[in-house]
DNA sequence: TGTACATCAGTGAACGCGCGTTCACTGATGTAC
DNA sequence: TGTACATCAGTGAACGCGCGTTCACTGATGTAC
């Protein structure tokens, strides 16, 4: 995972997926035939994350896209060969827009105040999700039958992830994060088996990583059951209980109140 | 939700689960006919859950379960009026099965020994969706697309939840779970909120009841993850890390190692 | 115990709709000399 | 600056397949007298 984050892979990984988006690099010197490819593209993604918001995934259909596009079905091949690869572009989009929305909530909190950050990312995984649920559904729910993602959307993927576990590295470096007693030690095998993980998390002792993957499944877990209607008729005014949780949360990863 | 355990209300609700799943209440004076009939529905529903685990619930199609029975198309609605009804049949079984599971692995636990319930409990959750993990999509994962789940499913839904509420509220009553200190009080309005949570480990204090809800979350927040690969090239030999995530869970709810 | 009738299970054809993908094609846009 | 050629976008027809649901029907099973 570490070499996920050289510079080199970001490079190579974001050309990838501009191609996988986009069909083609942009850069300065497009002609107006790439523009319109790259805007027509675009176009084509936007409709079909709105057939997604209706549909679900799995009624996503290239022939509904194209028809509300105004084109013939078959055009649509100019510019996604298949299906999977329109799905594949979503997913990434998804992860991206999810991984930006976490990275500007924990951008405008004060470096050093660690409880603030780690609420204002679970609020931003949270209102992104609520917002548009059939996105979430299909990066966290169900996988979609018959698709099976490329490695290429990993990169995308871990954005939230990787936001995440700054948090917790820098707070246990600033010694804002007592690691919370009377819980079991991890047992030897664990820091092999969640090494990446670990990696997420420079410096952070195998006792806190533990812990921070229960805050960081607790949070998930929440979203998912709310929105996949677990909590119907059952918590009400879910707000001020996903605020108290995550409250919760920090206070047991050792996290200032 | 407490009108939902009282025994008239759970009459009520397995005759119509019956009704659904088998097309008719099975009585000791059964006709030949109606045996024939009993039989063919659970086959039908067999082949559905077959037909759930390779193609999803989106792709579950009454044809190709038809075709499966040797029947024409049109004979499956002598059983199942709409493809709709035999989805619900298939959730209100999963919910069953799954809350079968995890009564079974609590009820060969030693009653006092609480923490051996509340793995148990993890351990069955995990291990039935890992058996089945399509069934477990069709209840925790993304709404089937155009699916909207009627009221009927509710009792069989909880069964699980019952199992742990009760293991909380016995744990508590035992004085065998100490509330965990250093935590922040749930905010005033959390009573009113998680009211039917609170009603399923009666004489527990709000701050242990938002306490296994983070449990709760976290044990299905992992197993979400598991299933619906964010954990691929991430973490190994998931069993063990599981296993000591509960543990710990435990440990913050305070119950005994 | 036997007969007349009612109920039910399963058939087969049809309706009306959808889908992904391929392929030969026209006409417009871009490029090289 | 103008022409010849190559590239590309989009068309329209087709292939081959799937689906849920309805409906009039046959023939078997059950029931009431």
């Amino acid at each position: 995972m570490l070499s996920h984050e050289s510079p080199e892979c970001q490079e190579r990984c974001s050309r990838i997926f501009l191609v996988l988006c986009y069909g083609e690099v942009m850069n300065a010197s497009r002609t107006a035939r790439e523009r319109v490819r790259a805007e027509l593209t675009r176009e084509i993604t936007d409709i079909a994350r709105r057939h997604l918001a209706t549909d679900g995934a799995p009624g996503l259909s290239l022939r509904a896209v194209a028809r509300e596009m105004g084109m013939v079905s078959s055009a649509i091949y100019r510019y996604f060969p298949s299906r999977d690869d329109l799905l594949t572009a979503l997913i990434i989009d998804g992860y991206n827009a999810l991984g930006e929305a976490v990275e500007d909530a924990d951008a405008v909190c004060p470096r050093d105040d660690f409880t603030g950050r780690w609420l204002a990312v679970c609020r931003a995984v949270r209102e992104w999700a609520l917002a548009r649920p059939h996105e979430y559904a299909l990066l966290y729910g169900s996988p979609v039958p018959g698709y099976q993602a490329p490695e290429d959307t990993v990169v995308a993927a871990i954005r939230d992830t990787v936001v995440y576990g700054r948090i917790i590295s820098e707070a246990y470096a600033a010694g804002a994060l007592t690691p919370p007693g009377g819980t079991p030690a991890p047992p030897a095998a664990f820091a092999g088996d969640a090494a990446i993980v670990r990696e997420l998390m420079p410096g952070v002792p195998d006792d806190v990583v533990a812990q921070a993957l229960v805050a960081w499944t607790g949070l998930f877990g929440w979203v998912s059951f709310e929105l996949f209607g677990q909590f119907n008729n059952a918590i009400l005014n879910r707000a001020t209980a996903f605020d108290h949780l995550m409250r919760r949360h920090a206070a047991l990863l050792g996290m200032p109140a």
